[in-house]
DNA sequence: GGGCTGACGTGGC
DNA sequence: CGCCACGCCAGCC
């Protein structure tokens, strides 16, 4: 049996999290609460942000990661344009129209 | 233990 | 569509 943890840390979630953002497809988005509900923590996009932020793979396509509203991650210049070069067309904002690209568990 | 921070989400205007 | 207040909660000091 699993020891389920009563509280998610991001020590435990990381491992999934990675795991669920490797498996977007190309051209396609997740939103951060949408990753949290899939770990089965609902109310930890925050933690799930967290985790991207530190995440030291640079395999991991934490690009097509976004917030509920299609808005890009602050301090990550690059993001923009790795989502163009997917193919990704940006609002003029720059913001990611979650109605064409979320991808749909 | 306590207060502040933040790659968030939702609802109101 | 944008801005803001509020709720949320682990991590950090």
């Amino acid at each position: 049996m699993v020891n389920a943890a009563t509280q998610p840390s991001e020590a435990t979630l990381r491992a999934e999290v990675y795991d669920i953002v490797r498996q977007i497809p190309r051209g396609r988005v997740l939103t951060y609460g949408r990753i949290a509900a899939l770990c089965g923590w609902p109310n930890h996009s925050r933690l799930v942000g967290r985790i991207m932020r530190t995440a030291p793979d640079a395999t991991l396509p934490c690009h097509r990661v976004v917030n509920a509203s299609g808005r890009l991650a602050p301090h990550y210049p690059t993001q923009a344009s790795l989502l163009t070069s997917e193919g990704i067309h940006l609002t003029q904002s720059g913001k990611v129209p979650l109605k064409d690209y979320l991808w749909n568990l």
